[in-house]
DNA sequence: CCATCCCGCCAATTA
DNA sequence: TAATTGGCGGGATGG
């Protein structure tokens, strides 16, 4: 059934259709303008077709819409555009997008659209399939790319580079030069930096030559919304003024001001981009008052906890672990996804090949899949989906309308800065809350918010299983299930790709233990055999000529450990002596890391589902990676670009080591890129649903369903950065008991948008008119989608508490549960991915650091104020 | 006046 | 070569 109709045309069916009439009206009334709260407040509901009826209400004649300015902006639109795809859409289904259906829909020009798709496809909420299509993936590994960026922010040292742009601005003020000799020496050591990563990029986009591979192009939004993340991802107070992210996004600052044009353009496109980001919710604007005066900021409303994607090596993260970008190499390898070779080459995806794959894809799936229980979904989910879309549509409209009318700003985080807190201890306590799921809150990032019907799984290395315990309202009380760690590590799938391999290595802890290790390997190289052998050389000649050439390099990465915490303490010393202002140092993790990844070690290495056979070395490995990289694409993997895998030797080998700086340069080389992770989760979720469903699916489509990521970026995960929390988690493969009910919740957005028409009086309660499934928890819960603060308030509470106590004794393992109430959730049905992770070793104390701590923020100077609006 | 940022020309890249 | 992508900056708009 599902795979009838389906998906493919859930999406264009919102664009005109009278649903109800009343869901029109909202439509047209949130198209319409943002006056419209105020229409609203005085209608409330209102008649029909706005237009028609024309309520004059209002009297005014405004004619209809008033088109302001406002109507048409991109951060509408961009709303607009997120409330036809669900935040965690099912993997089984194709999320195909077309664009010439967003844009007819959607009535903009397709230039609009492409901004969109390019910060979305940033952050892999999207990835390119071919010309005019995009498959979806929603906020499924939103976590794990912030994690990822995150590291890569780390790597560039953005943060330091943030401070010395800080510190020099107010010299400047203050006066001119006079430090100018310490600067430059800051600068200088910045300077190294930036060369070595951003540096790159930075040149080749200005530099032509630099770039001789590097299109000049890939340069820009894709790779410009990625380091603006990084930068709120890097930086303690989570707050970046504008300013600031242009002079870093733009070569450096020290160009100076020449180029105002520059400066001025480079703004411009950060607006560009913070729309489409403010519209994730991701960040919202504010006002830094430093010691000039105010200036525009954004401060990040996004989770923060991330996935680190390093240790984790095994699962995810790994892929994740590049972060990397590589600008241009890496774009051009990520949108060769499939494969990429070399510039024109491409292998452009081959019919021929895809069919190969494809069938391949299914055969590993059956295998796969067999032990895992199949997932549903159903038909009907996927009609609901259809409904879903739409119901998404107006719900997030709403939302976004309640929002602005409630006018109360909620609670200003400012000082959520949780991370900073919590972080530099150890993210590992604050981690936990919710990796991934959706910020939508307000403000609070961390709120745990979990589907119902989701599972997380908390990732601990430590025991070797680990509970999990769900709670549900409705449905059922909460489970717990145990997972074994491995599993969760390795991803079974073998559609891991390299990337994945090499960040099992890398990840893995620093140390690894092999056997996770090689599982994952394994993994890897059966799906990579598969598939095609192209790629390797071929890549994009950039990539693979830079990668190549540069890796060797390790100009960064000696000094990163040695030099960086140099730097920032020297810049700390200095900001603190200047304005008091404590600049927050993370401590390193790794201490804290060592510990936690013996436990892990400890962990039995095999998994019962996975696939991963130990062994291999990585050399193997990487022979065969070598040679097929991206055979996986297709099947939703990542293709593979050379030059990874180079990397990924070298990376792997010294990780092994425990040296870092093998890695690392890699990555420092391409610093500039655009990420691209790979999932292996949702992989898996896929491959889970597939085996039910895929097959009709797919035979509705021909196209691959795959949902490859695009490529995977390269770069793994520095050593230096292992964190200790890996968590990575998300989807665990089925083993849990629940899950396997396809129940899911697909989108959230009927429920929501109930809330919201309730809430607005449309509607009476209960269930929207086309029920899906989920129904049943029909507490709104702000969904990511449309994260609305003021409809929820979730109250993080802390998880932790939350939580059985049990957990604690548990073991290390804390667990987390989830207030049923949110409802989102994955529509693999599956467990999505949050993932919290806690920290495994949990020493007793560490549930309590989750919470509370935050507070305090250690220096700030700026004040952030929140405007909103 | 100035912060935002829409619009769309037109170049780069693809098909 | 045509079509698709998408850099880029003029200049409009709202505050």
């Amino acid at each position: 059934m599902g795979p009838l109709t389906t998906p493919t045309k859930g999406l264009e069916a919102p664009s005109s259709e009278p649903w109800t009439p009343t869901s029109n009206l909202k439509m047209l009334i949130s198209a319409a303008s943002p006056e419209i709260r105020n229409r609203e407040k005085e209608q409330a509901v209102d008649s029909g077709e706005s237009e028609n009826s024309q309520e004059p209400e209002q009297g005014e004649e405004v004619e209809k819409l008033q088109i302001s300015r406002k109507d048409k902006s991109l951060g509408l639109l961009c709303y607009k555009f997120l409330a036809r795809y669900p935040n965690y859409p099912n993997p089984a289904v194709n999320n195909k997008i077309s664009l010439d259906d967003v844009a007819t829909e959607l009535n903009v020009e397709r230039r609009r659209i492409y901004d969109i798709m390019n910060v979305l496809e940033s952050l892999n909420m999207v990835s390119r399939l071919a010309k005019n299509c995009y498959t979806w993936h929603g906020r499924v590994k939103l976590a794990q790319t912030l994690g990822e960026l995150k590291q890569a922010g780390k790597k560039n040292r953005y943060e330091q580079l943030m401070h010395q742009i800080r510190q020099r601005n107010l010299e400047r003020e203050e006066r001119e030069f006079d430090l100018e000799g310490e600067e430059k020496e800051n600068e200088e050591m910045s300077s190294f930096d930036t060369d070595g990563d951003s540096g790159q990029a930075e040149l080749s986009g200005t530099d032509p030559k630099a770039a001789s591979a590097n299109s000049r192009k890939d340069k820009s939004l894709r790779v410009m919304s990625q380091k603006f993340v990084m930068l709120f991802l890097v930086s303690s107070p989570p707050v970046v003024s504008l300013e600031i992210a242009a002079k870093i996004l733009i070569g450096e600052d020290h160009v100076v001001d020449q180029d105002k044009n520059k400066f001025k353009t480079k703004i411009r496109r950060l607006y560009d981009i913070a729309n489409v980001l403010s519209s994730l919710e991701l960040i919202k604007k504010v006002h830094v008052t430093e010691d000039k005066g105010r200036k525009p900021a954004f401060k990040w409303t996004g989770p923060e906890d991330l996935p680190f994607p390093k240790d984790p090596g095994t699962s995810a993260t790994s892929s994740a672990t590049q972060p990397l970008e590589s600008r241009s190499s890496v774009d051009n390898c990520a949108k060769n996804l499939f494969s990429s070779p070399g510039t024109k080459r491409g292998f452009t995806r081959h019919h021929s090949l895809v069919k190969l794959v494809k069938s391949i894809q299914n055969d590993r799936r059956k295998i796969n899949s067999a032990p895992s229980s199949p997932i549903k979904m159903t038909g009907d989910s996927a009609n609901s989906e259809f409904y879903t879309n739409k119901m998404a549509h107006l719900a997030a409209i709403c939302k976004k309308q309640l929002d602005k009318q409630s006018t109360g700003r909620h609670i200003r985080p400012n000082n959520e800065v949780t991370d900073a807190l919590n972080g530099s201890p150890s993210h590992s306590s604050e981690s936990m809350s919710a990796s991934n799921h959706q910020p939508h809150g307000p403000s609070g990032m961390h709120i745990p918010v979990l589907p119902a019907g989701a599972i997380s799984y908390l990732s601990t290395k430590c025991s070797p299983i680990i509970p999990v315990l769900i709670p549900q309202h409705q449905a059922g009380g909460s489970y717990a299930v145990y997972v074994h760690p491995t599993s969760l590590r390795p991803q079974p799938t073998s559609l891991a790709v390299r990337s994945m391999t090499f960040e099992s290595p890398g990840s893995a802890n620093a140390k690894n233990s092999p056997a996770a290790m090689t599982s994952s390997n394994q993994t890897n190289h059966q799906s990579s055999h598969d598939k095609e052998p192209t790629s390797p050389s071929t890549l994009k000649r950039a990539c693979g000529e830079k990668s190549l050439v540069e890796s060797p390099s390790k100009l960064q990465r000696i000094e990163p450990k040695s030099i960086s915490p140099k730097l920032c303490e020297i810049l700390q010393a200095r900001l603190k002596a200047r304005r008091g202002a404590s600049v927050s140092h993370r401590p390193s993790p790794r201490a804290l890391h060592l510990e936690f990844s013996k436990p892990c070690e400890n962990q039995p290495p095999s998994l019962p589902t996975s696939t991963a056979p130990l062994e291999h070395s990585v050399e193997t490995f990487l022979e065969k990676e070598d040679k097929v990289h991206t055979s996986d694409s297709e099947a939703g993997l990542t293709p593979v670009r050379p030059p990874q895998s180079q990397a990924q030797k070298l990376s792997v080998p010294f990780q092994d080591m425990g040296l870092p700086s093998g890695p690392i340069h890699t990555e420092t080389l391409i610093p500039a890129g655009y990420l691209i992770p790979i999932h292996q989760q949702s992989i898996v979720n896929f491959r889970d649903a597939q085996c039910s469903a895929g097959e009709i699916s797919k035979a509705s489509t021909p196209t691959y369903n795959v949902y490859h990521t695009p490529t995977a970026g390269s770069r793994h995960p520095l050593p230096q950065e292992v964190t200790p929390t890996r968590l990575p988690l998300h989807r665990i493969p089925p083993m849990s008991p629940f899950p396997s009910h396809g129940h899911r919740i697909h989108s959230p957005s009927p429920a929501i948008l109930n809330f919201t028409l309730q809430n607005l009086g449309l509607i009476p309660s209960t269930t929207t008119p086309n029920s899906t499934p989920e129904s049943s928890s029909t507490l709104p819960s702000p969904h990511p989608g449309l994260p609305h603060q003021s409809m929820i308030f979730v109250k993080p509470l802390s998880p932790a508490r939350a939580l059985q106590p049990a957990s604690m004794h548990g073991q290390p393992v804390t667990l987390i549960s989830i207030p049923q109430a949110l409802v989102t959730t994955p529509k693999g049905g599956q467990p999505l991915q949050q993932s919290f992770f806690h920290t495994p070793v949990s020493f007793p104390t560490v549930t309590n650091t989750t919470a509370p701590k935050n507070f305090y923020i250690p220096q700030r100077k700026l004040d952030v104020s929140p405007e909103d609006n």
